[in-house]
DNA sequence: CAGTGGTCTAGACCACTGG
DNA sequence: CAGTGGTCTAGACCACTGC
């Protein structure tokens, strides 16, 4: 008997948001029967064909996720210590110190011994970009300098099938469009087109990109509210065409690696199309693989 | 004064391998006043400008990557149940685990609830090429089938400066090079040229190479006893020349992949360069940023 | 059923940061 | 010095595998 109601309240770890584990739980903790009777209709409800038992710092993970998709704690700002959110979710430090540890791995979270743990930001990083993976051949990223960037267009459009296909939004619907060229030590070398979503980047301008100092993805955090958390990138080898010879200085015979990149915010969304070119003569593209 | 004995016991932490820490450890196990003493000379031998506090659970990582390489435990067999080293190691079976789990996280062992930890290796794998990032435009992975190959060459050969540089060896040291092509679906897709060391890689043929099933890397690992473990790519656009035209089957004009890897053993040594081509006009190399 | 990895807790102490 | 994250332990129980 005692080993069935075991059973049942352990079954429903992955219905109830938390707390329907027993561990090492006073048992009184359940002798309310009135919540054992809702737990047993929610179970009903919700027949799931496949249970899926999912740990308890998952279930912790989601709601840290959900209060930082919320804005709860702001880009570059401290979170709750790992007491203060044990108390609050009701499990052991132990317990959020796991899913704040998948969240840091993920580059979501920052941790800092003796501070506390921040909510990531593509502003204030060491690194201006955190997914350009292009390095000059001297290895010497402080000698080139920050990047020059001009703006060469900004303009709203419809999306076509690509672009809708990519940003998961329906053909035809307004989407921006930017246009910029990346220059190191003067010498032309990254010629890209971006496309966004229409309604979360309303009032996005050419202006204000040119305005902006810093990378692009902390203008869309700061101005926005879009954290880019992942992105993937497909690359080709390309030869230009006359008009992207003309913005890269190029001649029609030089190579290029064209990078599509399709950046996400939460919940795997996608936010941004990413079109580049980039020139390899200089610098070369960098990838680690474990 | 016993203040002080903490202090002194807690320093040594990262100088004697194991157990120099205190913890929850009862002080009967630093009675010997002759092991007290052998420390401290350790102590004073290695005077570390920045003594670099190193947890336990890292000195265990270390103690588990040294079996690995010594090949005390083989590729793909299992290695001691956590409570095993734990025991082994004199730690707990937590401080074990996460040591482990760091391992994991590089792919170099691979856990399998209810089985085991595994040591991993490049046979016996879900993937074909682990390193390999191209992937068909279709997305159909298993449509398209096995790679065919074709070896071109197989020469020994003296390390020019780069190629010494890239392996870490002196210039003029033998070297093995190795010439082939890869094709998908009948189409010549990869032309890669690899550089190996002499020693390790004693008495590799051609013949060996082309009787060998499966990926390159498992031959290296039951072979030659040489595990691949991380690797780092520079990626470029490039033109082919006339030789590689006519491997490849293209015309001077097609732009290519160049992908330059370093594949490293333990201890960040390197020990393959490989310089490949590849052909995207139905493939991409696909990359994912976090 | 025993053995393995996986989760969770509670409590202690260490290392680091800043007031 | 207090507060934060980081390490370590001991012990309990859960989920999964295979005999």
């Amino acid at each position: 008997m005692i080993d069935e109601s075991f059973q049942t309240d352990s079954k429903l770890t992955w219905h109830t948001v938390l707390r329907a584990h027993l561990m090492n739980t006073e048992p009184d903790s359940f002798s309310d029967s009135s919540a054992s009777a809702e737990w047993a209709v929610a179970t009903v409800a919700s027949p799931s064909p496949t249970p899926a038992f999912s740990p308890l710092y998952q279930q912790i993970k989601v709601l840290i996720l959900q209060s930082l998709q919320a804005g709860e704690w702001k880009p570059s700002a401290a979170i709750p210590s790992e007491m203060d959110l044990a108390v609050r979710f009701k499990v052991s430090q132990g317990t959020v110190r796991k899913a704040i540890d998948e969240l840091a791995a993920e580059n979501l979270l920052v941790r800092r011994q003796g501070k506390g743990t921040f909510v990531a930001t593509h502003a204030e990083q060491q690194v201006q970009y955190r997914f350009l993976r292009l390095y000059p051949d001297s290895g010497d990223l402080q000698g080139e300098g920050p990047a020059q960037r001009q703006i060469i267009d900004c303009k709203r459009m419809r999306a076509t099938a690509d672009i809708a296909k990519a940003l998961a939004i329906r053909q035809g619907e307004s989407v921006l469009q930017v246009r910029r060229v990346l220059s190191f030590a003067g010498v032309p070398t990254i010629l890209e087109d971006l496309w966004l979503p229409g309604a979360p980047f309303k009032g996005l301008t050419a202006e204000r990109l040119r305005a902006y100092l810093g990378p692009m993805y902390a203008l869309f955090e700061t101005e926005f509210g879009v954290r880019m958390v992942r992105a993937e990138e497909k690359i080709r080898a390309v030869l230009p065409d006359t008009e992207q010879c003309a913005l890269l200085h190029i001649h029609a015979k030089t190579p290029l690696l064209s990078v599509e990149r399709i950046a996400y915010t939460y919940n795997d969304t996608p936010m941004e199309l990413r079109r580049g070119l980039y020139l390899t003569d200089t610098h070369f593209y960098r990838n680690v693989l474990n």
